[in-house]
DNA sequence: CAGTGGTCTAGACCACGAT
DNA sequence: TCGTGGTCTAGACCACTGA
């Protein structure tokens, strides 16, 4: 089974080119993945295979797969092989802020984050939960129009799709309204907005800003993020007509998710 | 200059641990980097100072700066040194597609992208501009509600806000759209959407999609991104009515834009 | 136990930038 | 010219997975 395998679809390297080898590799792999040669879910050749048919040294192959990686477009299993993956999952759920935050869920007892799930048919589980009173860090400040050192109450949590943890999330409250449900663990049906409207506030609009960026080794760890795969930092502030009342931030896995939003063009 | 030179701020590497070398040192500098210790601008010090100090060799140096090269947090600079960079750029450009659609924009020759730019004072100039008629990808047709293989018009460019490219874009139209300046190279003021309402159409609304990922190399290479840098995908659908008129793709760095949406909440 | 990927070493030679 | 990062080699030993 060693020593004379070629194969016929890997172009030739050249050595002299001013395109480092391992670059010429990656390509040629890439190549295969592009036009599909690999699917996602099969493995590519092994270290050892690809230094032969290569013939360079297992430094320079490592290389290249260390760029896939990079992209995204592969996943290492230690002891098993490399394999091709999806750079956004091809069931990656909707977010649809423009359907979620209507009053009507609310009423209903959902969730923005079960709207989304429910749209996948998965079940939504919660952990690592705290609870706390800490000074406003200054993005929420700013939008809580409060001033840094403000106390407010945060509700920091790790949100479950399925199996798989989808974002990290944090609720900042002004203290006058962390009471009740909204201190608890359990913030219970239909979230966060639905108990601040039982106390008698009316909703009128939110603010959503997005950044993108690649996860600290924290979020990377706490999302199971493989490699590649960057994280979308999400503030979400919440408005009465007079007053912003809520603050929320979530980290999220950027291949599991898509963002889709409805504007008005006149 | 040399042998002695000891950093009090370096804490000990443990070459027992679990945790490997690389991933230690690279731990150790990006604490410096969140403790502000080395701040964006900096200069780390040298692989071979590093390599000195850690008393190990040269590739486990490598990398641990590689590591942090791909959370976009250094950039290296051959023959010059590594530098500490901000994740996001300080001065990014907030996108606020709820403002930069409306009306009185194209009314007053704003194409959406100058509304975008002239918050930040920055001039914008294309360039790599493509006008051809294609086979309409599979996510337009989807989008304009055709077959994949109906024919439509599309214009591609590469767009920059002062001396940086920001965004890959294309507008495919239906080909009963495409004439005038909508099928030249400069679509004129106010862009494609206050071309399309003097043909007698009035838009409603838009739908933006949005994804996230790293780029590819070709992007990388077009949008100047470092090491590290995620891109935006996004699609944006433009409505009358009745009827899909425009779809409008872009591929945007990541480290130069923030996205900022306003949604009802009830 | 054989095959896989993960870490680390110690060297070599190169291209680039500042001086 | 010298210091910087970029590429590549050839080996060693390890931890993990699956048969």
């Amino acid at each position: 089974m060693h020593g004379a395998e070629r194969n016929p679809t890997l172009p030739d390297i050249d050595p002299t080119s001013d395109r480092p080898v391992y670059k010429q590799i990656a390509d040629a792999l890439r190549d295969q993945i592009e036009r599909e040669a690999l699917e996602p879910g099969d493995r590519l050749p092994s270290e050892a295979t690809l230094t032969r048919q290569f013939d360079t040294a297992r430094g320079t192959v490592r290389r290249a797969l260390a760029l896939l990686s990079a992209e995204g477009r592969v996943r290492t299993e230690r002891g098993v092989g490399v394999f091709v993956k999806n750079v956004v999952e091809a069931d990656a759920v909707v977010r649809q802020p423009y359907d979620r935050l209507k009053r009507h869920y609310r009423r209903q007892g959902k969730s923005p984050l079960l709207v989304d799930a429910d749209s996948r048919g998965l079940p939504v589980r919660q952990d690592m939960v705290e609870l706390a009173e800490v000074p406003a860090p200054p993005r929420v400040a700013e939008r809580l129009g409060v001033d840094t050192e403000t106390t407010v109450f945060v509700r920091r949590r790790r949100m479950w799709m399925g199996r798989t943890p989808t974002q990290l999330t944090a609720a900042y409250l002004p203290l006058d309204l962390a009471v009740g449900a909204l201190r608890a663990e359990d913030v219970g049906e239909g979230g966060t907005h639905a108990r601040i409207e039982e106390m008698g506030h009316r909703l009128t609009h939110v603010v959503e800003q997005l950044g993108v960026r690649m996860p600290t080794p924290r979020e990377k760890r706490q999302l199971r993020l493989q490699a590649g795969v960057p994280v979308v930092d999400l503030t979400q502030t919440a408005y009465t007509a007079d007053r912003a009342l809520e603050c929320f931030t979530a980290v999220i896995a950027g291949d599991r998710y898509r963002f889709e939003y409805r504007i008005p063009a006149e």
